[in-house]
DNA sequence: TTGACGCCAGAACGTCCGTTCTTTATTATG
DNA sequence: CATAATAAAGAACGGACGTTCTGGCGTCAA
């Protein structure tokens, strides 16, 4: 392993001061905005932040000399789920796992739409009304995937089955009757993943 | 409705070069960067087209002056449910689409952290076994929320009620037992969103 | 044919920005 | 107590940046 820096610690409240700001404003500013971001008054000092930050991986510069954010300055903690509650997260311990939300649920990101939901009709599936579907696009599935189909001009989010050689649609919910199109039956996209935003 | 410019059009050529860029490099150049970008030269006419869009509502400005692409500077393709058989839905791959999970899930990156969900404690709020729990950190909350607390020095996620002026929490199943912490109730954070990823 | 206007180029200017260097306070280390 | 490394402040400077103003085209209607 390359020298870890003594400064570690105090980079990784810089870095999340600076991950903070980038949420709200998404760009990077001026050494002399960032002196108040940070909490500091030299200009010097933030370029040696930065600098430090660039050496770790969290950013990077524009042929222009512009700091831009790299894609780990982006990526979250997984927690284990028998992590104690002190909480560091030091720079340099970056090794475990991170996950950047959209590289987790989007593969092809070109033919990936998101829909939100609906109805109730997959609830038994954990599909609430207000969630929003995460769908690759493609007309080919297989039984017991959860489907986007069209039917009637319309998107419904079903589980595909068959049923004596035919394909049918079955929601997650007694209350709604399982469909059996007549005809052939237009598949829109494959649900890869499901988002939930609480408040 | 106001006055549509009559450089609509145009503007919508320099708005998609913007894109591109911003997908690129994660951040609006200078005015002189910006000619090459336009294929243009002179910072003054960059300058008027910048001013177009922003009042058109892609861009906005920072308190100091510097240029931040709005929400809609990131449209992307979420369909509304009612959207025809025909479907289109052919974004440019190339847009900012790729983070927009995560800004849409995450408010403060510094304080959010994901965990994954174990056990079916709360499935009858659609919460599964092998979830992603997006979770903001901190010691407080409102009744009704849903919360990662500590017992036993492990993680729980839980509804946080109130009992006879006491804290409780409450799974989201009848299979489980009402937890009535003894003494005081550690607090880990608050479950801002939901992540589920099939296959 | 003449303005009026959209589209763009160029120059001028003051200010702010990034860089570097020097200096100071604080903390470890022995 | 001495020394060094760390953390930060501050000044100085050249250049780049954003702004504004002026001017040159082309085009379309009057």
């Amino acid at each position: 392993m390359t020298d870890s820096h003594p400064s570690a610690q105090r980079d990784a409240e810089y870095l999340a001061k600076l991950q903070d700001y980038y949420a709200d404003w998404k760009s990077i500013p001026s050494y002399a905005a960032l002196c108040d971001v940070f909490g500091i008054a030299s200009k010097s000092w933030v370029k040696a932040i930065l600098d430090r930050l660039g050496e770790a991986g969290f950013l990077e510069r524009t042929p222009d000399g512009m700091w831009i954010p790299t894609r780990e300055f982006f990526a979250r903690p997984l927690a284990e789920s028998s992590v104690p509650a002190g909480m560091p997260v030091s720079v340099s311990a970056t090794q475990g796992e991170y996950y950047v939300l959209d590289e987790m649920l989007v593969d092809k990101p070109s033919q990936t739409t998101l829909i939100p939901v609906r109805g109730d009709s997959m609830v038994e599936a954990g599909i609430h009304d207000g969630d929003v579907a995460v769908v690759e696009k493609r007309n080919l599935a297989n039984v017991g995937d959860i489907v986007v189909a069209i039917v009637d001009g319309e998107f419904t989010l079903k589980t595909l089955d068959k049923e004596r050689g035919k394909f049918i649609l079955r929601p997650q919910n007694k209350a709604y009757p399982v469909i059996r199109p007549q005809g052939s039956l237009e598949i829109f996209g494959v649900l890869v993943g499901l988002v939930r935003k609480y408040r």
